[in-house]
DNA sequence: CTGGACTTTCAGAAATTTCTGAAATCCGTG
DNA sequence: CACGGATTTCAGAAATTTCTGAAAGTCCAG
């Protein structure tokens, strides 16, 4: 039975808490920066905040946008892997919850977006290293390329690499700052101690 | 998407080196997945590969887009810091450039967009914890939002930090990967043991 | 000043993206 | 297999963004 009772105005976010409301409205704005539209980072922000998971028509009651357009917005979001569909007993629709963990949610952003924003520039800058200059122009610009491959590809071994630590690790290691660098100063010093005594 | 597929008009990129003009059109094309718009994106890939500094109507002529569009790209990039103006002796033309050191624009596009992409949330997070909630919705999604906030929050202390460090150094423990890890986890170990004794 | 080389601004046109309502599809039940 | 609730699809409307040409602005040499 829907208790879809029509809304008493205009298509504004309705009867929201106004904290919540605020930090929906906030996400939605946000959103285009972040190359997701309005309606997709204010579904979210709902769900993140939600303390169970929500249904699309209760969704639509709360933003005030069309059931169709709710239906992409989620679509949208279970390609990112930002919701994921629960089953509540005895209901046969589909609700959506935001993972719990923080530092999941952040996992799956770095892997969504690096996929997206960088994983083909990578591919594409490859392809044109493998051919053949034609001339001058063509030589430094892919000589420029190569610094830029360079530098994407080091980011990314490095992200690989520190991906695969337990969120402990992780933490410890965010915690540390740049306090590293002076380990690695000091690791530094033993690693070229130890080459000064075959080259240089 | 994209709006010139293979018609010969006389509007599309003109005599760049094939090499060139692929890495011209990437970019282009990547740019909506980036917050950029297509020409913001060529005009940048194209100044990023040309061995010197261009003025606007080369630009314009090489990418076959209009002088004032040319005009608003370059402002754009400067405001993102990502092209700076050079002058050349006995020209009056502005001429424009991209950094040179892809470590240094690396830094700039990390600042920029944390300056953009990350500052307004954490301000807006910070504003909404400080209220009083007025309900149980109000308090669970508040401590959402404090766990989101803790998390860039930890993010972007770790990026404070480590940006200070020299290029050399970063380079470094780009390098070490998770490797890293172990010599947390070791010194953590000593730390833990010296600090029974006397400290670092 | 004035003329000319160079650049920016801006209103509207063009292109693209987002959003909607209506129709179609799906799927478990009676 | 027909029914009905739940969901998706899709063509076009609405909103937004990008792009352009024309006009205005800037700056300097003469």
């Amino acid at each position: 039975m829907t208790r879809n009772e029509s809304g008493p105005s205009d298509r504004d976010i309705m009867q929201l808490p106004p904290l919540i409301q605020a930090f929906v409205l906030h996400f939605g704005e946000m959103g285009s920066r972040w190359g997701i539209n309005r309606t997709v980072g204010q579904i979210y922000a709902l769900l993140y905040v939600s303390p169970e998971p929500l249904n699309a028509d209760q969704i639509v009651e709360a933003l005030g946008v069309s059931r169709s357009n709710v239906s992409m917005g989620l679509r949208e979001l279970q390609a990112w892997n930002l919701v994921k569909v629960r089953h509540i007993p005895d209901d046969r629709r589909d609700h959506f919850a935001t993972p719990g963990d923080v530092w999941e949610i952040l996992r799956v952003l770095a892997e969504e977006r690096k996929k997206r924003e960088v994983d083909p520039t990578l591919s594409v800058l490859r392809e044109l290293l493998m051919q053949a200059p034609a001339s001058e122009a063509e030589r430094h610009a892919q000589a420029r390329m190569a610094e830029m491959h360079g530098l994407i590809e080091q980011l990314t071994n490095w992200y690989e690499d520190v991906k695969k630590l337990e969120t402990e690790r992780l933490a410890q290691l965010l915690a540390l700052g740049s306090r590293v660098a002076r380990l690695v100063e000091a690791t530094d010093k033993v690693v070229s101690l130890g080459r000064r005594k075959r080259k240089e």
